[in-house]
DNA sequence: GAGGTCAATTGGTCAGGCCAGTTGACCAGT
DNA sequence: ACTGGTCAACTGGCCTGACCAATTGACCTC
């Protein structure tokens, strides 16, 4: 508790609701951004912080500033980023299955490594989220930088990159769509008090704890996921989500 | 040759000179930058371009930008950086690490769910790896096939996915390179027999086993790896050409 | 049609200024 | 002597407005 407030800088704002938009196809890959001039005017912000952000997203590889042409999106999802062809690949529910059991061993590698500083992250991210519940865009920025702060403790990049494109995952319409029945302000308190059980798991040390709690997180978003998923859809499938048809190498 | 010209932009050159400057160890970690006004006059540029620099410099990670205190070293070299416990860094090692951390959840996942056919997937990677293992480029293949094979036992397309994905990172020049110095028959063969361990702990439903199994067949790759990484690398390790003499300003 | 010209557009840089958060010295009260 | 509050100097965050440089495409000339 009592950690920093944050008080996020405006350019960082502009910077995380423009790389949503391309995470989630809003923007075409190769597509051409409006002028920074326009830009700027209709985020409301001045063009040097407008261009503070791209700079930022830039350095991110999202897109491709070209002098006296134009920005430029350089690409779309993580996953076209890796370097699969087509499309949202796999389901909802088998990525958050997939999430659960590369994640909670993350939480546990986490739990035996974490310092005080680290800890810091992960509480600035609760905060951030805690502030924003009502905010669909905000909350999942905080989201994010919640899962990920956690790989980030055990300093290793490569599962900080695969635990970021995995979340990204998700930003697909038809993830969206389905999303938008079950999540809410409510919804996101009780992930929120789901985040803070795993913080308090990895700031104990404690390994086990933290991969329950971060089971236990994943499998409740699946969960809920299933109720809104069989709502809609009652009638087709109702499971199929897990532990089934693997014929062969799947598709090696 | 006929590269582009590229013309850097000033923000980006100011950038690099002060990464350089932090990578060599010429600031100290942890240090306090000039004030922004002071180091624009410094560097000869105008504010909003070393802020534009400042900003980069903070999104790659080398300082910290604390509103209304000042601009913070974050971390050294990277020679600096494997020195500590902790390596925030890319390459080889980290990505064993990583597929130690991920692919050992997924086996102890496979355990629970593992039927008599998809046992039958493995044994033929096993057959195919133990037929190949002076072929270079073909027992790469079993290898993989062995390890998303154990992906497939869960029947998660995405975790096939990134188990294959993590494989394939290690197709990288400096990655052969280093692994062509301990990777041959003996080494396979080695490789080959950790292999039988996990698919035999996997085939017994032993979800510990399955587990310790494949987190000692990646650790013992690793450390095959470290071994002849320390033997091409002994010597080089300057080590006294950081942490020294930077008092001050270091002449920015 | 080929090739050159030029002006509109766009990003790059600069100058100066105001606001808000941080920090530490200083002071009043206990 | 210690605590708590105040305040001014300093620092980063952000803005307005302007000019320069690269790109691009319409237009013109041959």
């Amino acid at each position: 508790m009592f950690s920093a407030v944050e008080s996020r800088r405006l350019y960082r704002q502009v910077a995380d609701q423009i790389r949503i938009m391309i995470i989630r196809g809003e923007l075409a890959i190769g597509q051409r951004l409006p002028a920074e001039r326009d830009l700027a005017e209709r985020l409301s912000v001045s063009r040097p912080t407008l261009r503070e952000a791209l700079i930022v997203l830039e350095v991110e590889g999202y897109i491709n500033i070209r002098m006296g042409s134009g920005i430029y999106v350089t690409r779309k999802s993580a996953a076209e980023a890796t370097g699969n062809e087509r499309e949202p690949l796999e389901g909802p529910f088998e990525l958050l299955q997939a999430r659960a059991i590369i994640e909670c061993a993350i939480s546990e590698e986490a739990a035996k490594s974490a310092r005080p500083q680290d800890i810091a992250v992960l509480d600035e991210a609760l905060k951030a989220m805690s502030g924003v519940v009502e905010d669909a865009r905000a909350v999942l920025v905080a989201d994010r930088a919640f899962h990920t702060g956690i790989a980030a403790i055990v300093g290793n990049a490569t599962l900080v990159r695969v635990t970021g494109e995995l979340f990204d995952m998700r930003m697909t319409p038809y993830f969206e769509k389905l999303a938008s029945h079950f999540e809410g302000p409510v919804s996101w308190r009780t992930a929120l008090e789901e985040h803070r059980a795993i913080r308090d798991a990895i700031a104990a040390g404690n390994a086990a704890g933290a991969r329950a709690a971060m089971r236990t997180h994943l499998t409740n978003s699946q969960k809920r996921f299933s109720e809104s998923f069989g709502e809609e859809f009652s009638g087709e499938e109702g499971r199929g989500h897990a532990a089934e048809s693997n014929k062969g190498n799947a598709g090696i």
